[in-house]
DNA sequence: TCCATTTAGTACGAGAGTCGAACGAGATAT
DNA sequence: ATATCTCGTTCGACTCTCGTACTAAATGGA
């Protein structure tokens, strides 16, 4: 039972400046009151209380045409968070600060034992929690592919990832003595989405990742969906052919079978003799060399996607579709026949859904962890615009 | 940008208030205050602004082993709502209280011209307007198998109801000056449930309408999924074979043409000779005497709806599935196959919904029209729980 | 019968918050 | 110098909850 008391109101507006600060900065007091509603002295009180708490410092002055000058008020860019992003292959660990700006970043391969990763991510962090003495760190946000279950913060599900069953935010909260929060990879970078690419306005949208597996991050009213046990968008599992080739899930026949990068290089392979250690960029790179069965195995998994797509499109009905993968890369080949069909799902009377390449995937997730440790402080990022 | 000021946390907390006295009628102040973990005396003060406007009675006095007899609170069922299901085949208007109590209910053929529709819709809540004088109307709740545009009011998606792009809204609004609320049936079913099947407590949740269509209504972190115009929850018309029997849609191989009623008797009749005025329910029946191509048809029409219910548990994991038609007489024979098709969707550590039938179709639409008027001044029913 | 005890509901002052008007600060134009 | 304009602060009014004190009403025992 949550019920309202005064601080709640303060705790709200107080939310709403602080995104406003973070959104419009340089910004004045004054701008503050006409961007918000509110009144002027409400600003400067609840202002003066972000100066206190050291979120928001105050710059210089502007230069209007007439009147008294406005002093510019700034977040506090000593305030850092550690991001860390853990994919099958590698894992980097980084340093932002609150305007997510990122100062320092480390990669290292994923080792395939999760214990020895622990460790060796704990050591990273231990180094740039002593390269930054002077600023307050935040929190460490975690992205990884796979689902953990809250409660037991145990992974749960990371087929791509070998690791299973283990408990990730314990040990490296009480190495460091911060707080860890633990993310997907693609409900990650809808939160990047709707915290840095002005997209506040925006309530529905998808976000498909799509490399070894296929993710899908889901935003709706606003609110990151997450479903029972953090499960919600694994869309990828879903049978497109229950009699098709086995998923590493244990199912037949996912959409990801059929959509993968991984799907794509089976469908090269199968279509010809040579190109055994082949990885999917290098499957782009021939394609734009004009293999014509490269091109055929992109084209079909392009139509996958799309295909797939169309229970996100049909079921949940998003403003918009940001897709992130290596294949936005070559966007000119699978743009068209994803949009294809997209549009062949809308039904009559509903609208067309905005489907958009997310180019630079790495900084994506990393941006994820960093909305992800701020939210506490900040809301949901598309909530202030509501 | 919506600030708060003192008179949000009135608003919040009247809310609880009022919700605490709807699922826990009768109730006494002293108990109020005990649930929500307000003060006594504030809520003494809501509840006189709540007495005041008509809202809540005070009734009889309860009686305790020692001290002050409490005096019960109980809603106002002075107050109505008039409640309008549309069904490709019939509508019903009907008047319930406050409560959800259902005092008169009429039922007429459903016109195929909607203009008459309109008219007579308007007769008939005309006719309930006179009959209730002393009472209070709190507005029309209006539920259709289609989907509508917020903005101009148009019907715009209704395949299963020959009407197309025609306001509802405007001409009932006008003719009887109250308010006028429409939602999609799937959508109504959920509030529905969340309201009057004391499932507060669950936020993520799926409804299945199966009829001559198959239609999803979404709940997600406690609020109705809507999506770009009001399109959410169309996973009856994803192809699950593009290269299917042609959709009303205008699609091809959609989940609907599977799985619904309409799909089960295409079964019976590839398989059989006779059968062809046949209705539903009639297939039902056979299939109870015996007859085992009748109950092969169910019987894949039970695994298609499971393979489509995949598309939902994957992508949203609900809590709970509620399946609403006329199958759930059958419950026995449609129930394990569907739980089966469930079950091996759930990927390893995920939770397993619970897929539950939930009879007396008809008053689930009719409950939803009232929880649609209401929700403008008790919000949507999950969202006190949270 | 009277009084202690217990529970329900109310009264009232304190505290937190916002609003809005008035005021002072600082800059420009006349 | 003075008028004007804008920014930021101060202060009293208003709203709302909290917590304590108080009154109301019932039971049970002395």
């Amino acid at each position: 039972m949550q019920t309202a008391s005064s601080e709640v109101v303060r705790h709200i507006n107080r939310r709403i400046v602080l995104n406003l600060i973070r959104t419009r900065q340089p910004i004045s007091r004054a701008d503050l009151a006409r961007a918000s509603g509110m009144q002027r002295s409400t600003i400067s009180l609840i202002v003066e209380e972000l100066v206190n708490e050291h979120w928001v410092l105050e710059g210089p002055t502007g230069r209007p045409p007439r009147g008294r000058r406005p002093t510019f008020l700034r977040l506090n860019d000593d305030r850092v968070i550690i991001g860390v992003d853990i994919r099958p292959t590698q894992i980097t660990v980084a340093l932002a600060d609150v305007n997510c700006k990122f100062t320092s970043q480390t990669v290292m391969a994923t080792p395939s034992d999760p214990e020895v990763a622990v460790k060796s991510i704990i050591q990273h962090i231990q180094a740039i929690v002593r390269s930054c003495e002077k600023k307050k760190i935040e929190g460490i946000g975690i992205t990884l592919p796979g689902r953990f279950h809250q409660d037991s913060n145990r992974l749960i599900f990371a087929p791509n990832l070998k690791w299973r069953d283990i408990d990730l935010r314990n040990p490296i909260a009480k190495a460091t003595g911060l707080e860890v929060e633990l993310e997907n990879a693609a409900s990650a970078c809808v939160l990047a989405t709707v915290w840095f690419n002005r997209l506040e306005a925006c309530r529905n949208l998808v976000v498909v990742t799509v490399s070894e597996g296929i993710g899908t991050g889901i935003l709706m009213n606003g609110q990151l969906a997450r479903g029972l046990n953090n499960m919600a968008g694994e869309f990828g599992h879903v049978p497109l052919d229950p009699e098709g080739p086995l998923c590493t899930c244990g199912s037949r026949g996912c959409w990801e079978v059929f959509a993968s990068n991984r799907a794509a290089l089976r469908y090269y392979l199968e279509s010809s003799r040579h190109g055994d250690g082949l990885g999917f960029q290098d499957l782009l790179s021939l394609a734009d060399q004009g293999d014509t069965r490269a091109v055929k195995a992109l084209d079909t998994m392009a139509h996958y996607l799309g295909r797939g797509m169309r229970m996100i499109v049909a079921g949940l009905a998003p403003e918009r579709i940001i897709v992130i993968g290596d294949l936005t890369r070559s966007w000119h080949r699978f743009g068209p026949v994803i949009e294809a069909e997209v549009r062949a799902q809308v039904l009559p009377g509903g609208g067309v859904p905005v489907v958009v390449p997310e180019h630079e995937d790495g900084m994506a997730r990393l941006r994820g962890t960093v909305a992800l440790v701020l939210q506490k402080h900040f809301g949901t990022g598309a909530t202030l615009a509501s």
